[in-house]
DNA sequence: GATGCTAACGGCACGCAGTGCCGTTAGCAA
DNA sequence: TTGCTAACGGCACTGCGTGCCGTTAGCATC
């Protein structure tokens, strides 16, 4: 949309809705039948990704770790923003000075996280954990903030850079400081293996169990 | 303020600033100079909070974990809802109804949440932890979202429950899933040990770390 | 007590966002 | 050609937010 750029050589108060309209070639009242506000008129149609999302939930392996589900989610609104660099690039800059259009895309990251924590929700409720309201509330903060930390990034470098990549790393640790919490033990690095244990139990059995695992790398779920 | 009350009667729509002016017995000019806006006439001032966070993080001692200080610093948003609950409870039954008000709301938990993330992001880096600005945003959207939880929990029940109590839990829930992944070994709960090792280290150098820890209790990173 | 200063107030008018209403027109089917 | 439908665009209206300015209350000074 022509909008965009209006903003971005005018100031977003300096454009009036008449002005986008006349460089669009359409009627003011038109213009208003496309788009709900003069904000939106930037934005992408975060219903469609979050649709989407809602879909692969739905659809969603229960084997696997609900944390890595909410990242395979969390991941389509990313892929929504990479299947448009120019556009989104621009938008990021005008984001990023213009203080009601921040707000909104703030309001939007807040929807995309909603449907997050009600996912883990279920699945922490189902799985037994405790706290599973808490849980689910923080660990979809966390992997909406690692999304955000590297579109942002991505964005910055102007959408060089391979996001996806960087979106592994992130999710990554996203996903091994909410699975040691709850889980047994989980590889860290490659290098690494953590192992948690109750000072309980017999040395002897402990012993054997790390240095299994040291040899292995297998995680080991008691 | 009266607006508050008007809104919740007769509608957030409904209202014009017309009338909150008039039922406060000012004139309309007046209102905007109290009030940026129509939305801000319902909200508490989020800068002074703000302000007080920052200097809580200057003073801040360094030798408490990084993600302790920005759970205390969010607890004093905390105790600003809890020092009006009549308020703060119906700010929450306008906020969760009407779109623009929750936009407002989930702005400014944004706000505080950069400040925590800024903090964090100084703290990692001198502390020389990897991915020091991930981690910042990750740790810090994480402690803003428990104690939005432990907030709306709140709100919920009417102002009754003893909030602090279930924000230490929250917290400990955070700090010991940032803690875990970052640090050598921390104490889970009382009866648990994590221990992080390489595993080109000598078998026997580990198991002797390992028992040492699980005897005494003891943090050891080397 | 009169005079000048300052700060808050309130009225007025304006620009602009967003909405409802309605006439016009383009496209298509019978 | 006639009738129908859907998109368009003009018009007017409400309401938010702001700039401007006259008024007034409070206070210090001479």
């Amino acid at each position: 949309m022509a909008a965009i750029d209006l903003f971005l050589e005018s100031g977003y108060e300096n454009t009036t809705v008449d002005d986008i309209a006349a460089a669009a070639g359409v009627g003011r009242r038109t213009f208003f039948r496309y788009f709900r506000s003069k904000e939106d008129a930037i934005f992408p149609s975060h219903d469609e990704v979050l649709r989407d999302i809602e879909r692969l939930f739905d659809e969603a392996d229960d084997s696997q770790h609900p944390v890595e589900v909410a990242c395979a989610g969390v991941t389509l609104v990313l892929d929504s923003y990479l299947s448009d660099p120019d556009v989104s690039v621009k938008r990021y800059t005008l984001t990023r000075t213009v203080a009601p259009l921040r707000d909104k895309e703030v309001a939007s990251v807040d929807r995309y996280q909603r449907v997050l924590a009600r996912y883990l929700r279920g699945r922490f409720e189902t799985d037994g954990e405790p706290l599973p309201d808490l849980r689910a509330s923080v660990a979809a903060a966390a992997v909406a903030a690692a999304n955000n930390h590297v579109l942002r990034r991505w964005l910055r470098n102007g959408g060089t850079e391979d996001a996806h990549a960087l979106a592994d790393k992130a999710f990554r640790l996203v996903v091994d400081a909410f699975s040691a919490t709850s889980r047994g033990s989980t590889g860290a690095t490659d290098d690494t293996v953590i192992a948690v244990l109750r000072s309980s139990a017999p040395l002897a059995e402990v012993v054997q169990r790390i240095s299994s695992s040291l040899a292995t790398g297998e995680r080991d779920t008691p």
